[in-house]
DNA sequence: GTACCAGGATGTCCATGACAAAAGGGGTGT
DNA sequence: ACACCCCTTTTGTCATGGACATCCTGGTAC
């Protein structure tokens, strides 16, 4: 194991961590943690422990713990404190479903997984299998990996058979003619697209018609997509890694940039976070939101 | 059209561009391109078309041109400096099937597009619709984007109804045990899945495992995938957007990281803009290859 | 033609100072 | 209890300007 794998350079730990190199270099100064070594060239190399102690603090931070209260605690304290902060959300033991999985991701055990996903997919209709499968199960996954039970890699393989399942599910639904036509997309930054696959799994059967146009839309771009479509709805997507800081600056000049008459749905666990009121922006923190926003766009614009 | 919906600061140009701020802010000193206002706190403000000229020149730049050289032009004059630097590749008229691509693009005609690939799919079966289809449409399409014909949300329903296309495509195929067993993924940074995709509807009928985990795997985590999954074969896939400098350090770190046994592919085009030699790395800058290279690993094998 | 070297071009890193926005903590009125 | 407001602390982002490793280009020697 010689040196520990080599010591990251600053870029390689934004990267890794999600933490920008100037949060990395002023919580040097202020709390005195990280302090990695430098080398030759005095640029700072840090060690993979810090990177994982910084990756704790990160994942913490997410769920909205601010880091002057982590960042003098051990690994295993924060650890500790992940199981903690989970653990009360468990209302129960969590549901059968949900350990099979991750078993199924521990052992490595493609094959099984694709096969148990595409089980309960077919069983239960594409419907259910968002809001009751997929939904549970997203939140387990993230659970295991905050309590450090998930590699990266693991958590990787479940995102790609779980978009494997819902892109054949979405595939197999003839596309039919909307209204409302409802446009899918992240906004800059925003990379992870399961909230848009999963939102047109859900609402697609429902007769409308989604455009997805995957991840990362710049601004322009999003507005000038829901005018070249005709767009009813233009549907956001935020997950949990996404600074809370830039999402109401970004909602508030996209509705100021779309006309009037297009609604703006934002939707992810975060949006439960945000503070200001934002006029003419419907928010979706549960998946199953979708669902009502979709009933009131239908009632209103009758 | 009044201040041209609102200024950006520096961290949204650094998103929208892919420039970092780093860089943005020595090009105005060195340079003296880009020259954003400053508001009231002294931020730099960007207007909206030196953004699209940043954006103009980092086009460029990803096809292997130098800032120095591109800076001092206007955007008119980048614009066709785009189209000369296309045009000489192409050798021939465009096909018809491109064209017809571009074209169902532009007229943001989403059902079309999706009936044009899925009936030459079909058509053609899966390896010939690869290599003969998607890898002359991709670079088409990289092209018209760079003469600015396409719009940036043009070119993601392209991205993203190609993805689909893909994505039905392999499922439909059975997955068999391998040997090999094929890792694919991409790392920290590389944020483009098309090729791997790609790689995976080319070889799964050769009666190969792949296993991908989607894109920006970070390198401990490809390596304890490579172990836990017993991969014989590690394939990476990089876009022309990669910073070229990082590839070259990166496939040596992970060659260094990775048992002797397992063999390391690197995919796409920029793989041919590498210089330094790699032992130990198979690179494969045409989808094509990859079939070679799948060959060659057989006869090695036995 | 090829190998090699000097100088220019380019991106990344560093240190430090400043400040706006968000969060927390009281206190007060209903 | 609860809602509201104001003040203090916390936190992230931005700015400036200097340094340097690395890559590229072009010229020179063989």
């Amino acid at each position: 194991m010689e040196s520990s794998g080599a010591a990251l350079n600053i870029s390689a730990v934004e990267r890794e961590t999600g933490l920008s190199k100037d949060v990395l270099r002023i919580w040097e100064r202020r709390y005195g943690f990280p302090h990695p070594d430098r080398d030759d060239n005095a640029e700072r190399q840090y060690a993979a422990d810090e990177v994982a102690k910084l990756r704790a603090i990160k994942r913490l931070m997410d769920t909205g713990l601010r880091p002057g209260k982590l960042i003098r605690q051990s690994l295993d304290e924060l650890n500790a404190l992940a199981e903690q902060r989970v653990h009360p959300r468990r209302d129960a033991i969590a549901p059968a479903i949900e350990r099979d999985v991750l078993t199924l991701l521990k052992a490595h055990d493609v094959a099984g997984l694709h096969g148990t996903l595409t089980n309960l997919l077919l069983r239960h209709g594409v419907q259910r299998f968002v809001v009751e499968t997929v939904a549970p199960l997203n939140r387990a996954v993230g659970e295991a990996w905050m309590r450090g039970e998930l590699q990266v890699f693991e958590e990787h393989l479940y995102t790609e058979q779980l978009q494997a399942a819902l892109r054949s599910a979405i595939s197999a639904f003839p596309r039919q003619p909307g209204p409302p036509r409802i446009l899918l997309t992240t906004i800059p930054g925003e990379q992870h697209g399961i909230g848009l696959l999963m939102v047109d799994a859900l609402i697609s059967p429902e007769g409308v018609q989604c455009i997805s146009l995957g991840t990362q839309t710049p601004f322009e771009d999003i507005r000038r997509a829901a005018l070249a479509h005709k767009a009813h709805v233009v549907a956001l997507s935020f997950s949990m890694a996404f600074p809370l800081r830039q999402i109401g600056e970004a909602l508030a000049s996209l509705r100021r940039a779309l006309p009037p008459a297009v609604a703006l749905w934002a939707g992810g666990e975060v949006t439960r976070r945000l503070r200001k009121s934002l006029p003419g922006v419907q928010l979706i923190p549960e998946i199953a939101d979708a669902l009502a926003a979709l009933k009131s766009w239908r009632a209103e614009s009758r």
